[in-house]
DNA sequence: CCGATATTTCAGTATTTACAGAAATTATCA
DNA sequence: TGATAATTTCTGTAAATACTGAAATATCGG
């Protein structure tokens, strides 16, 4: 797959922006490739628009295939896998988030929970900072609660919702 | 300052998750111990606390002051700087998301932008490859738009929002 | 304005992370 | 079943990032 300029630079920033919120460069341009392409590809075209090792492709693959961003296809009379990318930026979107909350808020808060629990033994920390804890678990409490109850919301009338903005606010302020 | 046991849990996993969100694992740290202390310390107790170089603290707290989530404050009688967090966890949080908005995404929607300039001109890339392109521009202008109203409306009144939940689109299904 | 203390900058080093290429494994077709 | 193609795993290397300690700079009190 040749790429063209606009592609090439979107890509690039895309790997870019993979780094600031620590995800692998290579795994966020080989999303943006996936994104981008009409068609599926497969692991070798990967490697080769991308000019980065087979092997690394394969790796990154799985990578985001364990985020359930991409998933493999198949060609009809074509052995190899090919990869194609989710495509509904709503699905990509909450998929990320879900995961995330899966892998790190999810963790932290059974962290924090056995902090507190830790906490009613321990009479050398000051009770302010058990309190601060405390806060933390409850605010990460509030904000996973409310992610699980707006991913039930059907996507179209959530898009809604974000249209409305602060307008809600106006709406319901009775 | 010495660190309590649960303290030092709760800062190491800070600095752990500060990684997974491209966050520097010492800053991350940095701003766990302040987040913790009840009073402001100066950067020669965090360097002694947390085991770092104290220059490494100056860059570190130059960073956190960057984000604005920490300020200088200064105790009578002593000449060096102190430091403290934030407190308030919402206030943390949308300083984050606001930061994040301002250094990401509205750079990458400059990008997005000139790309659709450029494709104006472009015979070589596919018309499908541009739409999606155009797809993600919107889709972060929405998302973009809808934190900007959003970040108007007073904290309260976002907890409330918050606790709702779900239930936001019952009220207003009509 | 001088000396002392505090802070920042910077250059070199260490650590971590990403990556390539080879080797091993698995799958597919004749 | 054997040959070939496709994929994955693994090990060593390269690149990026974080960090230290020393030197330079700035700040403050007298």
């Amino acid at each position: 797959m040749k790429l063209t300029p606009i592609m090439e630079k979107y890509i690039l920033h895309w790997g870019e922006m993979g780094t600031r919120w620590g995800v692998n460069r290579t795994v966020a341009q080989i999303h943006a490739l996936l994104y981008l392409s009409p068609k599926p590809l497969n692991a070798e075209e990967i490697s080769e628009t991308l000019g980065v090792a087979r092997s690394n492709v394969s790796t990154s693959l799985k990578e985001l295939m364990s985020w359930g961003l991409v998933k493999v296809s198949h060609v009809l009379g074509d052995r190899r896998d090919h990869f194609e990318s989710m495509k509904d930026l709503w699905e990509i979107f909450t998929r990320v988030v879900e995961e995330r909350k899966k892998r790190e808020i999810d963790p932290t808060l059974t962290l924090l929970r056995q902090c507190e629990l830790e906490a009613a033994e321990d009479t050398r920390t000051p009770e302010e900072i058990k309190q601060r804890i405390n806060r933390m678990r409850e605010f990460l409490e509030t904000l996973s609660g409310w992610y699980e109850q707006m991913s039930t919301v059907p996507k179209p009338t959530l898009a809604k919702l974000m249209k409305l903005g602060g307008k809600v606010t106006k709406i319901l302020g009775k």
